[in-house]
DNA sequence: TTGCTAATTAGCAACTGTTGAGAATTAAGT
DNA sequence: ACTTAATTCTCAACAGTTGCTAATTAGCAA
């Protein structure tokens, strides 16, 4: 995702427009690391501004992941985590705590056993235990 | 998973009954490379059982699960997928259609940036055009 | 600065997939 | 056949997400 300096140009040349709203969230996002939910942005955008609707949250989500600026994915959590990084990664959900953490391959493994499938993307999720949780 | 003569005797084993709508269930999952949802079995068990409840298929399927016949993956469709294949395995989704492909790897990448994770499982999921698809 | 207009917001209802609860039924061992 | 605990079905409830709409507002132009 780029600077929210970034996305004002960007959504101000789409015909979107920059509100409060928006920015908050453009702030709450960049760099972030956590895989939050949409409830959980929710929750932090509520502290900031109070009063902010859940579904402006999903829609600045929505306008931003079909921006491409924003991946959605579903680890099976019950909702969907957004990630504001959309540079080549992986990831590793400990199955204590819950946490996503970014991991990386150095190289995206071959699959066999299916002919004439053009891949576009491929993803892997690690699941175990992370160090933290280790005891 | 096993076959649904061995899950027969799983069942009972472990104190659970064999009802008619369970070994419907059976037949249905054994050998099904479909990974399809709870929806979908219950449309295909109502065919052969008219006013089975689509609770009672939550309830075998999850009953399975942790047996561990059954495996529930998320591919963000919206609803779960039942895979009774557990051995090793990936899988392939096609943008266009939505079938999932059984693929393989030759080995599980290693995964770099991350210190300390306790890994028990490595899932790769490929998104791309299948064979059919591609037009 | 003011006005215009389309985009956005907030609030709430609705929707989907899934689970909880409880009364009636039934498998399976005695 | 009898007993009992497991299972089924029905229906309500729940979580996450989206649709709808009136009221508000960003952004542009004069």
């Amino acid at each position: 995702m780029r600077s929210p300096a970034e996305l004002t140009q960007a959504f101000r040349q789409t015909g979107l427009k920059v509100t409060p709203q928006r920015q908050l969230l453009f702030r709450l996002l960049h760099g972030n690391t956590s895989h939050p939910s949409a409830d959980v942005l929710f929750a932090l955008a509520s502290k900031e501004m109070p009063g902010i609707s859940l579904r402006t949250v999903y829609q600045t989500l929505n306008d931003l992941a079909s921006m491409g600026e924003l991946h959605s994915i579903d680890f099976g959590t019950g909702s969907a985590r957004f990630d504001p990084n959309v540079t080549d990664h992986q990831h590793a959900v400990c199955n204590e705590c819950g946490t996503v953490h970014d991991v990386h391959v150095s190289r995206a493994p071959k699959m066999s056993g299916l002919e004439g499938f053009d891949i576009h993307d491929a993803h892997i999720v690690y699941r175990g235990v992370c160090a933290d949780c280790a005891s």
